[in-house]
DNA sequence: CCCCTAAATTTGTATATACAATTGTTGTAT
DNA sequence: ATACAACAATTGTATATACAAATTTAGGGG
């Protein structure tokens, strides 16, 4: 809450300042801050259980797979922000046993990625957490608004 | 425009697989997929340039000033994200020869910070490629439409 | 004036990220 | 079979970022 306001504060800083901003620039401007806020307020929530968000997105991914291997060009492919070393990353989940990772047989220059029980275990633990900051953070608009902004979005992304 | 169809079909698969995801959680995606998307687009017109994003923000809130001393607190204050090394990113500009920095005479603790002419001619050339740049992401959208975006986008961030 | 606390910045350290180069493996054309 | 290009992942390196600790300066109470 506190992270939030402090945003607020800068952003109509700024807006204001600038007057007579164009469109253009402020929606792009717009959009970064609210982003901002809220991979904030998720780290927040993440960061007592000692995961980063990266990690997090990686182990809904593999959870999504629903047992099926995953590969690495598989995971990066369906991350939200683009990452090169996606190697380093399941490294670390390897470490803290959330992960397994297997040389694939059919093809050995692939490997097969897992998610263990005790990774399932703590996405369980930790998804009612981080759903409650997504309600949290949407609550100021009706559900009609959300999809409105859904829709502008996507439609921004043609 | 690559990293744009890349991202699209990112977005596409996670929100169709999981097809009965919560609006909130569908629009915070949304939001941080968005703003990935616009954040790559500035960065590469910035890259051949030689300068991250952040340094970009910085130099522009300098220009802001219009002369006026800056200390690294209010530079802070009105980055976009964040930036707890705020020290170091000015001292990459005070490589590159576009701010310079003095200490502060009525309070030797502070700073002053100040763009410098070559500064400034940077700015003016790289500004209208960043505007073209904002101006292609955004014109998927009418300007009624950008204004509404706008308008949801702040009343979320409340 | 001296001691203590707070302010403003800087520095240290660990982790994260981007990009390029490298390794090991596969498929294919000769 | 051999050489070569392409593929998948890993490693190296430089830079970026987050957070905490340290440094320097200012101000206030005894």
């Amino acid at each position: 809450m506190y992270i939030q306001l402090l945003y607020m504060k800068e952003l109509e800083d700024i807006l204001l300042t600038t007057s007579q901003i164009p469109l253009a620039k402020k929606t792009v401007l717009n959009i970064s801050y609210t982003s901002n806020i809220i991979r904030d307020s998720i780290s927040n929530i993440l960061k007592p259980f000692d995961i980063s968000i990266e990690q997090f997105n990686v182990l809904r991914i593999l959870r999504g797979q629903k047992g099926k291997p995953t590969n690495l060009q598989d995971i990066q492919g369906r991350m939200v922000s683009k990452m090169s070393n996606t190697t380093r990353l399941v490294d670390k989940l390897i470490l803290k046993g959330y992960v397994e990772r297997f040389i694939c047989e059919e093809n050995r220059r692939k490997v097969e990625i897992f998610i263990t029980p005790k990774g399932l275990e703590f996405l369980t633990e930790i998804d009612p957490k981080v759903e409650a900051t997504e309600t949290d953070i949407t609550s100021p608009l009706s559900q009609e608004e959300l999809k409105t902004l859904n829709s502008l979005l996507t439609k921004l992304r043609d």
